[in-house]
DNA sequence: GCTCATTACTTGCATTTTGCAAGTAATGAT
DNA sequence: ATCATTACTTGCAAAATGCAAGTAATGAGC
């Protein structure tokens, strides 16, 4: 197996997702409560399918996503966040707030922002909700 | 030029610094205060110079890094967080308070946590000093 | 039960990025 | 004038990415 590079925090949460699509995966789930590969496939930002499934198995396999098969529909598969997927939301949350500011052209509304810096943990309640597998 | 993939605020941070190597660099300008090329690559995570050159690059383009000539010894080059980088922080934080829960064998030490949580914006104060140019 | 559509991937291949080692140009020190 | 230092650049193999097409397993409709 591969070596760490180092043991440094930050450089233990790039090792994991730092990389141009993970973090869109989990907005996906997050904002879109999307749960689907089919789902994730219809991103924006238009990921290609073997990345998308490089990307999930590397999530799964780092404990921020679960698999499950779908009670309704055996051939499809629910991907849910784990307690430290959702405790990616604060980094994330923090990365919205500098692309908004920074981006001057923003898909971000001046709202959102404002309820992040005024009640970020609201925020976070908001978001957290139905993301985890249903009867815990 | 190459265009966005989508004008997400957090598909916009991703673009810049979604990678294993940038923020990597912003940590030893803010952490240990290093300022130039030849102490980048000296970096525990052994960044190739062609990589590290490449990323300076991309972040002196993007507003994040500036560079000068060290009125010391016009052979060496200063690089200097600009505003837009120093609020870099608040996302990196997140990311150090993230690896370092979920990493067993994590380097950070609790104390370190535990005065982010406390006086988050204390410690960003104290990393800030410094980094910008001086002078200003 | 058979056919067809859907879902979740996998595969092949060209292009791009990374990583490693070595090389170069411009100072600065002696 | 020579040598060391600093900041890169270059060449090349290996790995990751991106795009298009293919496949296996289910489910729905007849």
């Amino acid at each position: 197996m591969k070596t760490n590079r180092s043991h440094c925090p930050l450089n233990y949460a790039l090792e994991i997702f730092g990389d141009k699509w993970t973090l869109l995966i989990i907005r996906d789930i997050v904002v879109s409560k999307k749960k689907t590969f089919g789902e994730f496939s219809k991103s924006p930002e238009n990921i290609a399918t073997n990345i998308l499934a490089n990307r999930l198995q590397i999530l799964e396999k780092n404990g921020i996503l679960s698999k499950q098969v779908s009670p309704e529909n055996n051939k499809v598969y629910l991907y849910y966040l784990t307690p430290k997927g959702l405790d990616l939301l604060p980094t994330m949350l923090e990365m919205v707030v500098w692309g908004a500011k920074y981006d001057s052209e923003t898909a971000a509304s001046a709202a959102l922002i404002e309820r992040i810096h005024n009640d970020r943990s609201g925020v976070i309640r908001e978001l957290s909700a139905n993301l985890t597998p249903p009867q815990a």
